[in-house]
DNA sequence: TTCTTTTTTTCGAGGCTCGAAAAAAAGAGC
DNA sequence: GCTCTTTTTTTCGAGCCTCGAAAAAAAGAA
């Protein structure tokens, strides 16, 4: 059962739904948040006077755009760049990034590394993570300011309850308690979320109008990840962050996965399946640690220049996708999908295969509803993901303590 | 955005909340109300009197059983029966289903009857529903009682709203609106649900220390269902009840379906599919349209007698449960299982092969972990999570109304 | 300079929850 | 049988919170 409401959560509820009103339109004026909150006024009112008078909320007096309307001209609110900083950190195949973003999202320095993580050991991988936020919170340090989260992405599953890497295609070392060793070194909370569960949160912050409630974001790159969004809320499993589309089963018994199984979908759709098949290798042989972008590249223009065994092999990680995708609309009804990652510039040699394969499910009764949005590039979004993910974090947490408006309304017997 | 919280919302949540924790713990007292819902004795205090005047509640004068105990008694408080009536509606294959239940859960009259629904009219089938809900009604306003609202649970797809069944194995006709239907003729409000979405709530309330925040029911008769309960709540698609276990692809192209596609898991483990492939019929033959349960048993009993077509195809049920299974938990985490219905009674020939293939997938690691419990008669749970999610509705909507402040309820007190 | 119009703030009313204290209702002890 | 002790339940005042109405503020229009 849900936990019962006292009476002073009322406005640190209303407080933080204020806050998010602001993040989300781009300087509202109070008249605007009290229509969009649904709260009157005078709420409005005293809960934005108390907002700037602590530093959270500043009345925006940018150059007036001269609204042209009769009447006392609406104040702009905006949320104050200094109220906080955090971290987001971004760690995939061969490469860590750091950087530091204001209150109202900016960037506001960053650092990046090419790192050898296939090989290194754990200790190492380890070290150079706490190093790098390190280093860059103290430069923020001396500049006299004070962070007060930090987001981690990493490609690989994370526990449900955000605090460790519990398995990675990044390295061979398991269970690393990020959350708990940054928070040690650090002093400060952190969170660890899996990198494509951050691609559907950006993808919502930067296309609300098309991804809103229900949608889908599939990674297509060496590895096949996926984020979802349904009824409003990122999806999760129960124990870790699940949503490992790429492991569901296409073919049982069938080819090999990077994951020691067989059958898997990401065993025929995801960079090194496609690569094998183009090789005419046999689905036995041990998946390749990593291909270039640019190799992919190539292997789609091959593809696409006529018939052959890499339009095959595209073709037959177009059916995969289009079976996993068909198995999952079976328990979650059709929903928008974005193609992330390298995978999407090779979408036209994908998606007849994936259709028809969608067609010969249960999704596919909706199949012309069904709509894929292409976005090459996956590193910004994580990014992106992780920072909203975490200025959230401390929207809520921190200066509207105690709320939990992810609950509100919420009572199923 | 989340909507906002309004100052009298508080009251109704709380009141909403003091009658959840009554109907969940049997005849609680208002101090255990108290730690239960964490809200404070003096409130508890005020809502619990509010909730007698109005005759929600009521002191319970049962044969005190002398706590023993120092100090004042404490006063157990239980749901007044006679506060409202629900209706619930169980339709499946060639059987109808009403029951009258009083507001502390108690069945207080029921009717039942065979129907030929697979060769039914369209009209027909509406018909019987609305003349036997119609007629359980009239019995009980002859008897001075109001029923408040109607809970239908239907065998098939049902829409998000849980306003009209889509598609149904039960008959041909589909986007059948029946909450329209029978509101329009009995005035009442009416939910449409899925048969193993009700199943499931029904296994929360039956057995909360095993069925708690997550686990799923999987209904093995003619066809597959599953209902789903995650993070606490009911699990459904953005359109329709979702859930649809049964059509995951099994294997691409593989065996034909009740659905009219190949490959689905209830071609390979719905009792028609065992039935088929233990006749050593094609696997591309017309599903049979039924098969009576003690056909089923028997079937069962020649292939625990030896090797055999029959020991064989449960054992391909098992696999095709056993790879959706693993698919499904490749998304959600392993989670405990129920099977329920006609099947769960051969579970001993399943078993095997369903965890042999889970042990191919991602839901694999935990294999051990997985527990399965059985439950071969799915007809009390379909009728007692329809009742609850009827009762449950009454008990937050009509007496702690969400929206409309001019509701009379509290002003009769 | 004086209306209009629109936004924002102020102020009092009405509710809600909470803690402390009081009242109620039993058993325990003599 | 009477008084003490213990536990539950109710009462009461304090402190918040939201809301509507009215006032104040800040512009353009006349």
């Amino acid at each position: 059962m849900s936990v019962a409401i006292r009476h002073d959560d009322l406005r640190k509820r209303n407080r933080a739904m204020v806050i998010a009103a602001v993040r989300q339109a781009q300087q509202p004026s109070r008249t605007e948040i009290a229509g969009s909150t649904g709260l009157s006024h005078s709420t409005i009112s005293a809960i934005s006077s108390d907002l700037i008078a602590e530093g959270i909320l500043l009345e925006a007096k940018g150059p007036e755009a001269s609204s042209q309307k009769r009447g006392r001209p609406q104040v702009a609110l905006e949320l104050n760049p200094d109220a906080a900083e955090i971290v987001t950190v971004v760690l995939s195949l061969n490469f860590l990034s750091v950087a530091i973003v204001d209150y109202s999202g900016k960037v506001v320095s960053e650092e990046e590394r090419k790192l050898e993580t296939l090989t290194m050991s754990r200790d190492g991988l380890i070290g150079e993570c706490v190093a790098m936020v390190c280093r860059q919170i103290a430069l923020r340090k001396s500049a006299g300011r004070r962070v007060m989260r930090i987001g981690m992405a990493v490609q690989g599953i994370t526990d449900s309850t955000s605090r460790a890497m519990l398995w990675t295609p990044i390295t061979a070392h398991t269970h690393i308690a990020f959350a708990d060793i940054i928070e040690e070194a650090t002093g400060i909370p952190v969170t660890v979320e899996n990198d494509c569960n951050m691609i559907a949160v950006a993808l919502r912050w930067r296309k609300p109008e098309r991804y809103h409630n229900d949608f889908i974001a599939v990674l297509l790159s060496h590895g096949i990840g996926m984020g979802m969004v349904l009824k409003g809320e990122l999806f999760t499993g129960t124990q870790s962050s699940g949503g490992e589309f790429g492991h569901m089963i296409h073919r049982p018994d069938g080819a090999l996965c990077r994951c020691g199984r067989r059958g898997c979908v990401e065993a025929y759709a995801g960079n090194y399946a496609i690569w094998r098949k183009a090789k005419q290798a046999s689905e036995d042989e041990a998946p390749l640690a990593d291909i270039s972008d640019g190799d992919m590249r190539m292997l789609a223009d091959v593809a696409r220049a006529g018939p052959g065994p890499e339009r095959e092999a595209f073709r037959k990680a177009g059916e995969a996708i289009g079976f996993g995708l068909g198995s999952l609309f079976a328990l979650i009804d059709p929903a928008p999908v974005a193609v992330v990652g390298i995978g999407a510039t090779a979408f036209d040699l994908i998606e007849p295969a994936l259709r028809e394969a969608i067609d010969k499910t249960a999704g596919g009764q909706h199949n012309k509803a069904i709509s894929f949005d292409i976005e090459p590039n996956e590193l910004p979004l994580i990014r992106e993901g992780c920072t909203m993910q975490a200025l959230t974090f401390v929207d809520q947490e921190i200066f509207a303590p105690g709320a939990s408006p992810a609950a509100a309304g919420r009572n199923v017997a």
